[in-house]
DNA sequence: CCAAAAGTGTTGGCTGTACACCCATGT
DNA sequence: ACATGGGTGTACAGCCAACACTTTTGG
């Protein structure tokens, strides 16, 4: 009943770029962690949930509104002002991202293995979402979030080699992956400057916000 | 920035009692939801973290503080007042639990299946709070903590089958147990009421509280 | 002596993993 | 011609599910 203490939501919001699991992050020009880097977050919006607010951080960094989110962990005093931040993690398809051109804020991806010095505890909350992202990929298709609508067995290996930062056996993956029943194979095939013509694949459902 | 809304601390306890899977509730004596039965919840005390309100919400309902207790999820707008009520749950003994003889909240154990008209969407994060506990026998010992320190097989079997609310084999369910290298077996039997003496096992690790 | 609960093995199917070569194309 | 990446099958091991009877004790 006393001493409400401020609460805010954070978005982790990966994606696959160069073949590398990236982060957003943005820059914080005034203290406190002046010159540091943090994860996209802010304070509900008047009459906003938790969820809608988490929705619009994503917009406002990305531009994007259909796309995998989902609720991660609610942390407290990462701020050591004791704060309450509510996470939230998205995967994005980086082609389609427009990053807000803030001069200020200048929010740019970051490959998760080699993260700048992160503002407040910022690592831990990256740390926390890999976690789960990877535990989520063993029993659900969130990959498809990270890849265009047709893809290859190859793109899709190399977007579970990046999250995991371990190479996968190619004859078993594809196995796996077909005997799971997700996909759909195509008749169409590419060769956007590959060396063989490549047979695209899709996911069969595509779910997006998971609130 | 503007409008922080209010926000509490919610803590679904689980019980064994009676090879049955209960929560514990207490009793809503004035509006809203008078005559309706909740989780146990408050908000932070002055200078207190989440974590911190949680275990004391455990330790004013039960008398117990060195039990599992888990962060599970973020709700918001349970209560159609814009709250935002941060869920936990916790798994005891009820043996050891006291709960608190207050008059007026009355709490209770209640099954888990058949549990009374409750307040709010109460309902809702106890059906997630199963699911997660669900989730977590399948890969950690969390089980102990409905347990006293020894028990036999077929006890710890039990536990399973109440959460699972189905019945398990009993040979499998023994080889996968100790194949987990979770359990020390020791000499000593039981014959408590029991028709035939059987032996006593212990997990080696307890974790306690998970925060 | 009957009811109740503890304890105990084997088999078959499925799943996951290890492992190596050929082919089509672009340069 | 060669470098690059796509595509393919088999064999073994470990895991899980199905399945029934014997033993001990209390009442």
């Amino acid at each position: 009943m006393v001493s409400t203490p401020s609460f805010a939501v954070l978005v982790v919001i990966f994606t696959i770029k160069g073949d590398e699991l990236q982060v957003l992050l943005i820059h914080r020009s005034a203290p406190p962690f002046e010159g540091h880097w943090a994860i996209p977050g802010g304070f509900l919006a008047n009459g906003e949930n938790l969820d809608e607010a988490a929705v619009r951080k994503l917009s406002d960094e990305t531009g994007l509104s259909d796309v995998y989110l989902e609720q991660l962990y609610t942390f407290h005093d990462l701020d050591e002002r004791n704060g309450v931040a509510v996470a939230y993690f998205a995967l994005v398809h980086h082609q389609n991202a427009k990053l807000a051109p803030r001069e200020a804020w200048r929010p740019a991806w970051y490959p998760v293995r080699g993260l700048p010095q992160l503002a407040f505890h910022n690592d831990q909350v990256i740390e926390y979402a890999l976690r789960r992202l990877q535990a989520k990929l063993d029993y659900t298709n969130v990959a498809y979030s990270l890849l265009p609508e047709y893809f290859t067995l190859s793109q899709l290996q190399r977007v579970y080699e990046s999250i995991f930062n371990r190479k996968l056996d190619k004859r078993n993956f594809r196995k796996r992956m077909l005997s799971l029943g997700l996909l759909t194979a195509t008749e169409r095939h590419v060769t956007d400057g590959a060396h063989r013509p490549a047979r695209l694949y899709a996911f069969k459902e595509r779910q997006h916000i998971i609130l």
